[in-house]
DNA sequence: AGTAAGACTTGGAAGAATCTTC
DNA sequence: GAAGATTCTTCCAAGTCTTACT
């Protein structure tokens, strides 16, 4: 490989956009303007109104200040970044409103890069990396209260990041005038380079892309035979977790709590020694794959339409996504959508009656001159009724699946928890088109399961 | 046995691309 | 054809699990 794609170099700011304190211009030093742009292009993030976000960033910001400027600049309130913010907001548009030439220009080179550093040689196969670009410098985005958020995180340089590559390959070449910070060959580990982040001193790294052989597998085509021992552990397992609650209970008052030496290392070491490779995220797994594999049997109905069938591949899927606690807060435009999607609903209506009445008509019309003419009339009428009343029908499938799935994320379980093969035997067996339920990204992730799952393929 | 560092996965938000609708 | 909605993709913080260390 070729190391990380670094983040672009700061362009400092035209002339004429400026920087103001205490309500005048100050012009800043180039190192010092970079952080202000961070907070600029925040602006109207809520981000920029909590107070913690608010102080961590003035106080990194000021320790990357020259003296002068660190004398000058000494509250938050009285910077004014908003022609900053305006500068950057108005580029974005520009950008936007690009005639095709030039975003095609544009596209072309972002996949000259991608071409360049975004693959890998793995045992001789070209792999796709994941994240071949270093994070751009910025401000900390914690998420909740978190107690850094608004802090700077810097620019990753070379001289910051380890590559890792074998020993037999060529060792990718720095940016000029740079150095890594080390190379290694390590084959024990996946990653192709890594980082430490000045946040939280933590590792950042380079990976390989979910669809590589890599990343592919291990967990389902590993499985099965650690799930098909989970079924009789199951059974017996009730008995002795009951057994063992009671013991617990005996020696604690109501308010203790009640799992104080069982936490996940505890588990974990247990379960790995009753069988290697068994981890509380292969329950999950397990759980969430065989809830998927009943509930489509229990739910979806041959003779029913594609879209009927989507819905029950849909529901099946949100029980599963109940399962795994995947509950998310419903989506701010989803009052509006649903009011729009009721509205094509009624339009629709109105069209089926129409359709009716012209198909009446033209019965009528057949009735009294019985010619060759108005048959193919009558004819093109009730194909035109079949199809609104399948459009209708479709649309009220929308509206069902839609309002059951407003809370509910269906994502993380589709991609992580759930065996493919399942929902491609599905698709075959009801001969649903599979693009229907992955995208291009999951089918690429789950080329394998597309390939070799045939319409019979049990979980 | 407990803890810290390292490796790798997951989850949700933001941003980009695409589709709809007027 | 542009504005808005929807869907896809990327990004990256934070979680889980492993390994190393004391």
């Amino acid at each position: 490989h070729k190391g990380p794609y670094f983040a672009p170099l700061y362009e400092p700011l035209p002339d004429d956009v400026k920087f103001y304190y205490d309500g005048k211009p100050m012009k800043l030093n180039v190192a010092t303007e970079e952080i202000a742009t961070f907070y600029a292009k925040m602006l109207d993030h809520e981000y920029t109104t909590k107070e913690i976000f608010q102080n961590n960033f003035f106080h990194d910001w000021r320790k990357e200040m020259t003296s002068e400027e660190r004398k000058k600049i000494k509250h938050l309130e009285k910077c004014d970044f908003k022609e900053m913010h305006k500068y950057f907001v108005d580029k974005n548009e520009a950008r936007k409103a690009l005639p095709k030439e030039e975003k095609q220009k544009l596209k072309e080179e972002a996949d000259k890069i991608q071409e360049e550093y975004g693959y890998c040689i793995l045992d001789g196969h070209r792999e796709k990396i994941g994240n071949f670009k270093t994070e751009p410098p910025g401000l900390f985005r914690g998420r909740g209260d978190h107690p850094k958020m608004g802090m700077l995180k810097k620019r990753i340089m070379p001289e910051d990041v380890i590559i890792n590559c074998s020993k037999d390959s060529k060792t990718p070449e720095p940016p000029s005038g740079h150095k890594w910070k080390e190379v290694r060959c390590d084959n024990t580990v996946t990653w192709l380079a890594s980082w430490t982040e000045n946040i939280q001193n933590s590792i950042k790294y380079i990976m390989l892309n979910p669809s590589s052989k890599l990343k592919v597998g291990v967990l389902f085509l590993v499985r099965p035979s650690v799930c098909h021992l989970i079924d009789p552990f199951y059974a017996t397992v009730h008995v002795r977790v009951f057994k063992n609650l009671q013991l617990f209970m005996e020696n604690k008052d109501p308010g203790d709590d009640l799992f104080d030496r069982l936490n996940t290392t505890v588990l974990n070491k247990h379960l790995q020694d009753l069988m290697d490779g068994l981890t509380a995220k292969v329950f999950r797994t397990y759980n969430a794959s065989i809830t998927l594999q009943e509930q489509l049997k229990a739910l979806t109905n041959a003779e029913d339409n594609v879209a009927a069938k989507l819905l029950s591949y849909n529901r099946a899927n949100r029980a599963v996504a109940i399962l795994c606690n995947h509950q998310r807060a419903t989506p701010k435009s989803f009052e509006k959508s649903m009011q729009n999607l009721q509205a094509k609903i009624d339009a629709k209506k109105e069209q089926l009656a129409e359709a009716q009445m012209e198909l009446k008509r033209a019965k009528a019309d057949l009735k009294a001159k019985k010619d060759v003419k108005s048959k193919a009339a009558v004819e093109k009428k009730k194909k035109l009724l079949e199809k609104i009343q399948e459009q209708l029908l479709k649309l009220n499938v929308q509206a069902t699946d839609k309002e059951e799935n407003k809370q509910i994320a269906l994502g993380t379980s589709k991609l992580n928890y759930l065996d493919p093969r399942i929902s491609v035997a599905w698709c075959k067996k009801f001969g649903v088109p599979i693009e229907k339920i992955y995208n291009k990204t999951q089918r690429e992730k789950f080329a394998w399961a597309i390939d070799m799952a045939d319409e019979d393929f049990e979980f």
